[in-house]
DNA sequence: GTCGTATTTAAGCAAATGCTAAAATAAATG
DNA sequence: CATTTATTTTAGCATTTGCTTAAATACGAC
């Protein structure tokens, strides 16, 4: 792996360097921001998160039987949700509830508005 | 699989039904959002994504400089962000320079912003 | 304490992902 | 037209992902 500047000329080395500069500082961002995407980036968690926003919450059970997904499934995708504390859980006697963290709807919240966007404008299936 | 609603009592039949209706008619828009979110979803294409907003436009070597990665690698990337259309590409001589496409730019905005404020509030590493 | 319900965890596996290395393509240059 | 530069494509491989199945844990009811 080289680690030098561009050969060709057209090349902007201050560009470059600037830019790498930049991409180094924010490291730790973007860690934190890619790992929120790829977990809304597999379309059930996205639904779970969905489906949380909107009725405050659910347990696996629901989620289950709203997906029509297995119960062992569903409760994998909240574990990964969980780990990345997206999700919280409070227990009611036998059943698990898990709802959105409240510092992290803002956000989750232009997805929210993105598919509900989508829904009217049909950019779907655009490209 | 079963796809009958929860045996416990506490299940309300008629939110499990609605919701089933909601993910349902919204399964186009999920689709389409998680597709863009699991590529946002790599640190390395969000890097990417964020260097082509802020510098308008690089090509494929630029790309591997700043992030100092493999040409190849950069460059299987950035084929999977074209084939989704959230870049385009246009040729100069044999410098094929990268931009994010126009109409994408509104659904990346929130991600940019959130790597801005991320510097600062330092939320990164909070959970 | 045993049974039933709710949930998690572990093991296994097929598919997807992301990299490296090497070959192929394209365009400018001598 | 052979060479250099920029880029893409292919093949191979290790890792990760997401599901299924089965076993484990937790709690309430009897």
């Amino acid at each position: 792996m080289k680690n030098n500047i561009c050969i060709r000329l057209e090349a902007d080395a201050k560009q470059i360097m600037d830019c790498r500069d930049t991409v180094q500082k924010l490291d730790g961002p973007f860690d934190f921001l890619s790992g929120i995407l790829s977990l809304a980036g597999n379309p059930v968690r996205l639904k779970i998160l969905y489906l949380l926003n909107q009725e405050k919450r659910l347990c696996v059970c629901d989620l289950s039987d709203i997906l029509e997904m297995n119960v062992s499934a569903i409760s994998q995708h909240l574990r990964k949700l969980r780990d990345r504390n997206l999700i919280e859980s409070s227990k009611e006697a036998q059943v698990i509830f898990y709802s959105i963290v409240a510092d992290k709807v803002p956000i989750l919240a232009p997805f929210f508005e993105t598919i509900d966007k989508s829904q009217l404008q049909e950019i779907t299936g655009n490209g």
